[in-house]
DNA sequence: CTTGACTCTGTAGCCGCTACAGGGTTTTTA
DNA sequence: TAAAAACCCTGTAGCGGCTACAGAGTCAAG
């Protein structure tokens, strides 16, 4: 089968397969005399496990572990638990901080609850004080909140 | 003040300054006879301003709006309480999906509650089946749980 | 033999920075 | 007075995970 085969059977972009080709995560494959790649059912479930991965939001270096796990059946697969262990950690861990945003967003929120004008705005006002030092971790606070555009 | 100054006052790195100012958020400053960026008290506050707003996990193209009206201080902040409350329904929004996809984690991670070989590991083999298309939105699902290297 | 659908490679753009390289300026120290 | 250190400048490249081209080649159907 050719690439836009596979990228209907694994409900995925051409570019993205060919990209993901390039990073590592496919192999580079057969060819073609015209030079078209060529796969095969195993690419499907291989696409599929990855794509399956990034739905659940782990990096592609996080589904590079998984794979060689994956590639190595006769392995222990304790890495795989520990790992996904981890990934819900982070998951949770993000949970909780964009729980805290959403308080501090809701605080401000009242801090102008009907419209008036813009020098009387208790919102723009609470935001042109002064910036605290972040007290634990660098810069960070919740990060991606914009990651993928809105449906 | 120098541009070191003003980092230091808004806690924040000499480059994202720059950064900002090239992307139209901070004004183009004096510069003294070599070639030095100058600031004041009006930088500071709205620098702060800025990283308030980022700390919030707003987007560089929302606080431009809010930049807007903060710079139209007899305008009415109607816009304001409005961009507040969309921000604050996407980051609702984010945290549901966030919650769905831990339970996902946990789920699949009751698929191998101990070690053994990878080829029987219920992970990796639930993993491996096939995607289905993405019901409603596209491909989206959490986005950006990695936006920022771990504490 | 032309049209159209498919494929190829390579590059640029998205976001919000961060980290250089390779220079110039100003202050401190010896 | 000179050298070293600290600061500043511009410009470019990189991060992740794609997406979207441009410009070309390949292949089957009419």
């Amino acid at each position: 089968m050719q690439i836009g085969e596979l990228a209907k059977r694994a409900y995925t972009q051409v570019e993205t397969i060919r990209y993901y080709e390039h990073a590592g995560l496919l192999p580079e494959t057969a060819r073609t005399e015209g030079n078209y790649r060529v796969y095969d059912d195993q690419h499907v479930e291989r696409l599929s496990f990855i794509r399956n991965c990034r739905g659940l939001d782990m990096s592609l270096n996080e589904i590079r572990v998984l794979l060689r796990f994956a590639d190595a059946p006769g392995a222990s697969c304790a890495g795989v638990d520990a790992l996904l262990d981890a990934h819900i950690a982070h998951v949770t861990r993000r949970i909780k901080t964009l729980q805290s945003l959403k308080r501090q967003l809701q605080r401000l929120r009242k801090a102008c609850p009907e419209a008036r004008e813009a020098r009387q705005c208790g919102i723009l006002n609470e935001l042109s004080a002064h910036v605290r030092p972040m007290p634990g971790a660098p810069a960070q606070h919740a990060g991606g909140t914009h990651g993928i555009r809105d449906a």
